[in-house]
RNA sequence: GGCGCGUUCGUCUAGCGGUUAGGACACCGCCCUCUCAAGGCGGAGAUCACGGGUUCGAAUCCCGUACGCGCUACCA
């Protein structure tokens, strides 16, 4: 195992968003490849909107996509505890060292007076930034303060002689941030809570993160960060900003894009295959033509050098071209049992009759599977195949069965069918091909008009598979109750 | 407002000084065909955001402008 270890720590503010999802796919990875190990951090300092059921989501959205963590909640590790909310002792050890080194000042403005003065400056179209009211004040007052109970922050005083914040950022190149931009922000909240900069800086540093491969949002505070890291004298990582991903009007992903947790592409019947697979081609590349890979074939491709700098906007009609591709290479007898949940849902078929039922959805997973871009698809494309009875298609009797032709192809296909000695597709087939030239009909008029009796509409899966599948009974079924609809 | 980052077909991207600017999705056409798909073949689609430089030569390097995004919180 190599010394390289990442981390992914989401906030369980929410569930896995894909944005999310890619970076965790990007560290997951870059860990594998270079053969160092994935921490999974649980970013709850916001008291407000972390919950459990949200952490909870997120291990399970992480496990569907097939990323396993080396360290982290129910993995363990001997560099924990992996969520921030219990790590509250190593912050406060940190502060100890910033406070004593002179890199921490508390600050007793409230929360009205600095929005107040931002206000101001503001509208006066200055600079916003905290004013450093409390920086300079003298430290045997600030002591009596904090003493007393006067609630207070803890702020990072910015030295005044760092000039530029450079570093070499792996996918962004050299970036530079003047320091004099830099406010002396909050370290520590006045309930004693860490604020992400400072918990995440102490937490990457104590678990001897090399690479934070994250979100853009962050670049901006990589400077802050490296202040941070200076005056607590840890080593600084390599830091690497991945791009957003936007909607499809160049906007930040929401709700209104549709689908945008990992959870719900998981309900929507898309592939855990397909999503990492496409969400690890929304910024990287793997060469500059291959573009289906296995996961396998991701974690010894992926480098740091090949992932983009732009924005990428998400095409959920590529990531159901994939999922599409992904299901057709899917073998019958895992078709079949990946359909099962739907199915099931669709009240088609109970867990019970499963067992009996297997080698008959294993012939109709082929079927299926090329004409599948999401599992969510199935119910509907094989549930003439299930129920009993069949509903025909207003449009479908009146396009196909109200056409000249289609009552004497439903009676020839009723006595062709009725005898037929082996009820195979081939069978079927060849027993079928026989009507159009009997008839005088032309083979579409005749196959229609099956077809309709059949599945009760113009489009199916192909016919003479789909009869074999329904039974013989059942097909007879069909073909005598479509014919009082149809015309001569 | 300040600071930072970004900008190649509609979309995802390849490209890292000399290419007919390549691939994929979507789109269009043809073939295959019992419908729908899938598949095969072909097509259209990018003056590389714009303007200046540097260079024999620039999508590639430099500067500026525009636009977009991020940060500028006791959110992360």
């Amino acid at each position: 195992m190599s010394d390289v270890r990442v981390r992914f720590a989401p906030s369980p503010t929410g569930h896995l968003h894909i944005g999310g999802a890619r970076t965790a796919i990007y560290n997951w990875a870059f860990a594998r490849h270079t053969g160092g190990t994935f921490i999974l951090r649980i970013d709850d300092t916001d008291p407000e909107r972390s919950t459990p059921e949200n952490t909870a989501a997120i291990l399970r959205a992480m496990r569907w996509l097939g990323l396993d963590w080396d360290e982290g909640p129910e993995a363990g590790g001997d560099r924990g505890p992996y969520f921030q909310t219990q790590r509250g002792g190593s912050y406060s050890r940190a502060l100890e060292r910033l406070e004593a080194c002179g890199a921490a000042y508390p600050c007793f403005c409230s929360a009205e007076e600095l929005e107040g003065a931002r206000e101001k400056a503001r509208a006066a179209g200055g600079v916003a930034g905290y004013a450093r009211t409390c920086r300079t004040l003298d430290a045997a007052e600030a002591r009596g303060r904090i003493e007393a109970g006067e609630p207070h922050t803890w702020r990072l005083k910015v030295p005044e002689d760092r000039g530029d914040i450079v570093f070499d950022d792996a996918v962004r190149g050299e970036v530079t941030f003047p320091s004099a931009a830099l406010d002396d922000f909050v370290l520590v909240r006045s309930d004693g809570t860490p604020t992400y900069n400072y918990a995440s800086v102490v937490d990457d540093a104590e678990m001897g993160i090399t690479h934070v491969i994250r979100g853009d949002d962050h670049l901006s505070n990589t400077p802050r960060q490296m202040l941070l890291l200076e005056a607590l004298g840890f080593p600084t990582p390599v830091f690497a900003h991945l791009s957003m991903i936007l909607g499809a009007d160049g906007k930040r992903l929401s709700k209104r894009h549709g689908a945008t947790s990992v959870e719900q592409f998981r309900d929507e019947g898309i592939l855990p295959e397909a999503l990492v697979n496409y969400l690890a081609l929304l910024g990287w590349s793997f060469d500059d033509r291959t573009t289906i890979f296995s996961a396998e074939e991701l974690i010894s491709h992926f480098t740091l050098e090949r992932v983009g700098k732009n924005p990428a906007i998400f095409d959920p009609e590529k990531l159901e071209w994939l999922d599409g591709v992904y299901i057709r290479e899917m073998p019958p007898a895992a078709l079949a049992e990946r359909m099962l949940p739907w199915l099931e849902d669709a009240g088609l078929l109970s867990p019970a009759e499963e067992p009996q039922r297997r080698p008959w959805l294993v012939q109709l997973a082929p079927l299926v599977s090329e004409r599948l871009k999401r599992l969510d698809e199935v119910a509907g494309m094989v549930r003439f195949l299930f129920e009993d009875q069949v509903p025909i298609d207003e449009a479908a009797r009146a396009k196909v069965l109200e056409k000249e032709g289609a009552g004497r192809s439903l009676d020839a296909a009723s006595d062709g069918l009725s005898t037929l000695r082996s009820w195979t597709a081939e069978g079927i087939e060849e027993a079928l091909r026989r009507l159009p030239e009997a008839l005088g009909l032309k083979p579409k008029v005749v196959f229609q008009a099956v077809r309709v009796a059949v599945s009760g509409t113009t489009v199916s899966l192909p016919l003479f598979e789909s009869l074999a599948l329904l039974g013989r009974e059942r097909t007879l079924a069909r073909l005598h109750a479509a014919r009082t609809l149809a015309a001569e």
